[in-house]
DNA sequence: CGATCATTTGATGTAATTCAAAACTGGTGG
DNA sequence: CCACCAGTTTTGAATTACATCAAATGATCG
């Protein structure tokens, strides 16, 4: 199967973006739609490695991601990468940036993926008068903080299976886990990001497949057994 | 010396609140002002061990730290502790549940603390009127998503140390590094939080200690050589 | 189709966990 | 006020699990 392309999964998202997607359900009317939607400066598409923004760059834009995958790093004096963390489809990046007027880490592109600009001040001022939408970015960024529960598990096996449940989860949304999914992201980039060597990650992914818990070939998953994986992931051994 | 009340603490912090507080540099009027600390439901002292509240418990308020401190925490069903963070003076507790409309961790008190309730519905509806107070809650929020960088270091060290550093920053607000302060929560938890056992935390602060980096006695540090701290934080060895 | 990058797999060393016990705190009541 | 007790922190020794180094295999892309 050839890798599919950004512009290719864009007709199973929302005719413009992320942001106007999930404003649907806080109750807008049709005209506040509109109004949304007439605010989206730009969409882009970015391919593999490209970078959106680097720290330090003058906060001015929400990017909600329509297609593809990023993430989130900063490289510190030694050259060494960090990897804080990834986004996915109709999730939007910016509000790390909201106190401070400037973006915090590099966001780099995974894959192909396709972006909507939504200018700050822009949506602010909006959100003066259309209550729905304040309500909206509180939202988006409350979920934001509860969304990289793995990070906090110290057990090396629970980091990594609740880090594929989470991928799974959030690439499906609101209709529970995904069972079959790519991984946008290398082995690298997941190591580094839960704070182990890509190889223990490579090991501990074999480990599930050799127990029958999930099918995986280089980047692509499928979950087999979630009740099970759950049950690791949760803490019961 | 003996140990601080928090209420004792009190007449350094604001007259009110934190929120109160953090609002004033965002240009709100006297008028606004009062408006804000008129909305303040409860103050209510915490004694250590108590609990603010329960996962799952339905979102009605903001938690506004003024003296003290507390730890973001869940257990699972094997019993096991997962410590996902803390909140210092001048921290709301709350982001965490609006997208969900429950609080997603338990709150739980971790030396005597005073708190300011504040009714998030009352919050949106004054946000209406005073967009001030709008973008002060989205920056509250965006503060809070880039507060714990110390989680996502690979290395032990870098990540007691960022930790500490964190703390510190954290206790003094705008003014930089406080460097003598007390750590509120217990070496356990900081292991938990940070992936670590407790007496890897013990260990790595004793050989800091060791280094004349910092002097230690229990839960009261002195940073002694912040330069070095910092460069080992960031990854010069 | 060959070059480059990503992933897997294996062998080895080391650093962190675990288990255990001692030292130190703060709090309580005699 | 001092002695005792529970909880916390420190320190030590042994084990284990993860990182590191290295090489081979497998994808991907020009």
């Amino acid at each position: 199967m050839p890798p599919k392309k950004a512009t290719d999964q864009l007709q199973t998202t929302c005719a413009t973006c992320a942001l106007t997607q999930f404003c649907l359900p806080m109750g807008l009317t049709e005209r506040e739609l509109k109004d949304l939607e007439a605010l989206v400066k730009h969409r882009r598409i970015f391919s593999r490695g490209e970078i959106l923004h680097q720290p330090g760059d003058f906060f001015q834009n929400f990017y909600a991601i329509r297609a593809g995958a990023v993430k989130s790093v900063t490289i510190n004096t030694a050259g060494n990468e960090q990897v804080f963390g990834f986004y996915l489809p109709g999730e939007v990046i910016g509000f790390e940036a909201i106190s401070t007027q400037k973006y915090p880490h590099s966001i780099i592109a995974l894959t192909e993926t396709s972006i909507c600009e939504l200018p700050f001040t822009h949506l602010m001022q909006m959100s003066k008068t259309h209550s729905g939408l304040q309500h909206q970015l509180l939202a988006l960024a409350s979920q934001r903080l509860t969304i990289d529960t793995c990070i906090h598990f110290t057990d090396t096996q629970q980091r990594v299976i609740a880090f594929l449940l989470n991928v799974s989860a959030r690439l499906n949304r609101s209709a529970g886990l995904k069972r079959i999914f790519d991984l946008p992201m290398s082995r690298h980039d997941i190591g580094n990001h839960l704070g182990l060597a890509m190889e223990t990650i490579s090991r501990i992914i074999h480990h599930l497949k050799r127990q029958g818990l999930l099918a995986v070939h280089h980047r692509s998953i499928e979950l087999l057994k979630i009740p099970a994986l759950k049950a690791l992931a949760t803490g019961n051994k």
